[in-house]
DNA sequence: AGATGTGATAGTCACTGTCTATCGAGACAG
DNA sequence: CTGTCTCGATAGACAGTGACTATCACATCT
C-alpha cells in the first residue's frame, strides 16, 4: 500500500468524482481508477460504489477513512516537522563546557549567541574533560568546549581563542610587589584544583613538577581555589577569563614571564551531521573573544 | 515519500544496524542504505549518524520518529480494519421494511437471521415503499423488503415469498358465515389504509375501483385498520402474515376465492458491492417463509 | 437518436526500488 | 603494524509499476 494511493482515496472520497479528484491530485483520471481499484483489491474491500451519476463511499470506506486521514496527516506532520528541523542552525544544541571555563565564558557569549543564532537552542552541560568526551562519544552532547586537544579520529576540534594564565597572589604575598611573576617563583607555594580538572595538570606543567604541594588543600572548584588564595593559603595560576572573579575575591593578579596559557577549543564528533552549527557556535565565541589574550597581557 | 521507507527507517532506528534492519525488513542491506539516504535527502534532514560501530539517531530523527511511528501504526490500522470489513456477511446492514410487513415478519426472521448471519448487524428501518426506494437510492439503506417490484435499472430485486391476502370481517358480518369470500362481495363496505401504503393500492386493485369508499375512514396503520374492522366499520383485505394479529383483535378471517396476494421481495442497488449479504438475508427469509402461502390457504 | 459526461480498459513508457557484486573505512587480533 | 573482519556506501542491471494517451462502455439529457 502506498501513501500516494491513500491521498487518491481521500480525494475521491471528498470529491465524489474521479475526474475532479484526479485534477486535484494532479494526475489523470485513469490513474485514479486503476490505483483505487488496486487498493480495493489489496484491502479486500470495495471502497466506492460507482455510478455514472456519483461515486459514493461504502460503509467499509466510512469505517476506514478516519484511519486514512490520520495516516496522511501524520506523514504530512513528518514533512512539516522535518522542514522545521532542516536548518542545522536551529534546534537543540547540547554544548559541554569544562568547569573552569563555564562560569566565566558563558556570561560573555550568551548574548552574542542568542543574537547571531536565534534559532539555536543551546543547552550547556558543565563537566570535566573526560566526562565531556565520554558524553560526546555517546551522542549525549553535540559539541564541547575544552582546554585540551582531543584524541582519536572519531573526534575533531578547532581552536577558538587563546586564554593566558595569570599568577594569582594573596595581596600580602611578597610576589605581589613584582610587576611580572615567573612560574618558578610561583611554584613554591602553589595550590591546584582537585583531580580531573585539566587546569590542574596545566598548572602543574607550567610550574614544574612539585611533590611539595599541600596535598590536603586541593580545591574542588575554581571559586574555592580563589577563596583559598585570597585567604593566604598559597598562590596559583588562573585562566584569564577568571580575572574578574579573582579580583572580586581580593586577589592580586600578575602576568607571567612566559605568557603561559591554554587554548580553548570546540570539539565534536567527526560524523556529527550538524557541523554547520558547531562552526557557527565556534565563530561566535571566537569573534567575541578576539583580542582577549592581548587584553589580558595588559593587566 | 513512501510508507515502505518509513518502515525501513523505523527498523534502522530500532536495530541501530543496517544489516539486521534489512534482514528484519526482508530486503538487502544496500536497499536500506539507498532508501534511507534518499529519504534524508527528501526530508532535508540527516536521520542517522553512521559509524562502523553503531548507527545512532540524530536529534532530528528523535523529533520525527513519533510521527513516523504514528503514520505506520495508522496504516497498519487501515489494513487491520479492512480485514475485519472484508467479510460481506459482516458489519452493519441497513434493511428497509414496509409498515404492513415489518411488525409481522420481523418476529419470525430475527432469530434465524441472528443464527445464520451472526456477524451481520441488521438495522431495520420501517417506512413506506416510496420512502424506502428513495433512501435506497440515496445509499441510506443497503436493501429493502417491499411488496412491489422496483422500477429503473439502478435497482434490482428478488422475490422471497408469496403472501396471500385474507378477507377480514367483523364477527357479526354476514360474510362471516361464508367459507370463502369473493373480492366483489368484500368490495361493498371495504376499508383501506391511508395513501402511500402499497397495501392500499393492492386492496383496491383486488376488489375493483370503488368511489364508494368511506373517505374519512382511512386508517394510518394496519393495527388501526384491524381495530376498525373489529369494531364493525367495514371489511378489508389483510396480508397473510397479519393473520395472527387480526384474530387477536377479534376479526374473522376467510380465504379469498381468487387466492389474491402479494409477493414480498428484497430490493437493492444494482451497484451495491455487498450483494452476498443481500442474497444471504434473502435466503434466510425465504427459507423461513417456505410453505407459508400454502399454510395460509388452510385457514 | 445524438451529444455529453462518467468511470473502466488497453497499451506504452519511464521511473525507481531491488538485487548482486564490490568498494572503502574502521576495529581488532596476532 | 599488517592481515582480517565487519559495516555501510556505491555501481550497474533488471523487473515491477505507476503514469500517460487513446479508447470503450454505459448512462443521462436534450
Amino acid at each position: 500500500m502506498n501513501l500516494r494511493d491513500l491521498r487518491y482515496l481521500l480525494a475521491v472520497a471528498e470529491h465524489g468524482h474521479f475526474g475532479r479528484a484526479a485534477e486535484a491530485c494532479g494526475v489523470s483520471q485513469p490513474t485514479l481508477s486503476v490505483q483505487i481499484r488496486k487498493m480495493e483489491e489489496t484491502l479486500g474491500v470495495v471502497l466506492f460504489e460507482r455510478t455514472s451519476k456519483a461515486v459514493v463511499r461504502t460503509t467499509a470506506c466510512e469505517h476506514l477513512i478516519g484511519h486514512i486521514r490520520a495516516a496522511v496527516a501524520e506523514t504530512d506532520a513528518i514533512v512539516a516537522v522535518a522542514r522545521g528541523l532542516r536548518d542545522p542552525l536551529a534546534g537543540r544544541f547540547r554544548l559541554g563546557i569544562i568547569p573552569t571555563l563555564a562560569p566565566y565564558l558563558l556570561p560573555l557569549v550568551f548574548a552574542p549567541l542568542r543574537e547571531r543564532l536565534p534559532a539555536l537552542d543551546i543547552e550547556p552541560w558543565e563537566d570535566q574533560t573526560v566526562a565531556l568526551l565520554e558524553r560526546l562519544r555517546a551522542h549525549d552532547l553535540d559539541a564541547a568546549l575544552l582546554a585540551t586537544d582531543v584524541d582519536g579520529p572519531d573526534l575533531l576540534s578547532r581552536p577558538l581563542f587563546a586564554e593566558p594564565f595569570l599568577a594569582a597572589l594573596p595581596p600580602e604575598h611578597p610576589l605581589a610587589r613584582h610587576v611580572v611573576v615567573t612560574e618558578a617563583e610561583l611554584a613554591r607555594d602553589i595550590l591546584v584544583l582537585a583531580d580531573g580538572h585539566c587546569l590542574r595538570d596545566q598548572t602543574l606543567t607550567a610550574c614544574g613538577q612539585s611533590g611539595a604541594l599541600g596535598g590536603a588543600l586541593r580545591a574542588a572548584s575554581l571559586p574555592t581555589l580563589l577563596n583559598m588564595v585570597a585567604a593566604g593559603y598559597g598562590t596559583t595560576l588562573i585562566p584569564g577569563l577568571a580575572a574578574g572573579a579573582a579580583e572580586d575575591a581580593g586577589i592580586v593578579l600578575r602576568p607571567l614571564a612566559t605568557a603561559a596559557g591554554r587554548t580553548v577549543r570546540i570539539a565534536w564528533r567527526a560524523r556529527f551531521p550538524r557541523r554547520a552549527a558547531v562552526e557557527a557556535v565556534g565563530d561566535v565565541i571566537a569573534t567575541r573573544l578576539r583580542g582577549f589574550a592581548e587584553a589580558v597581557g595588559t593587566i
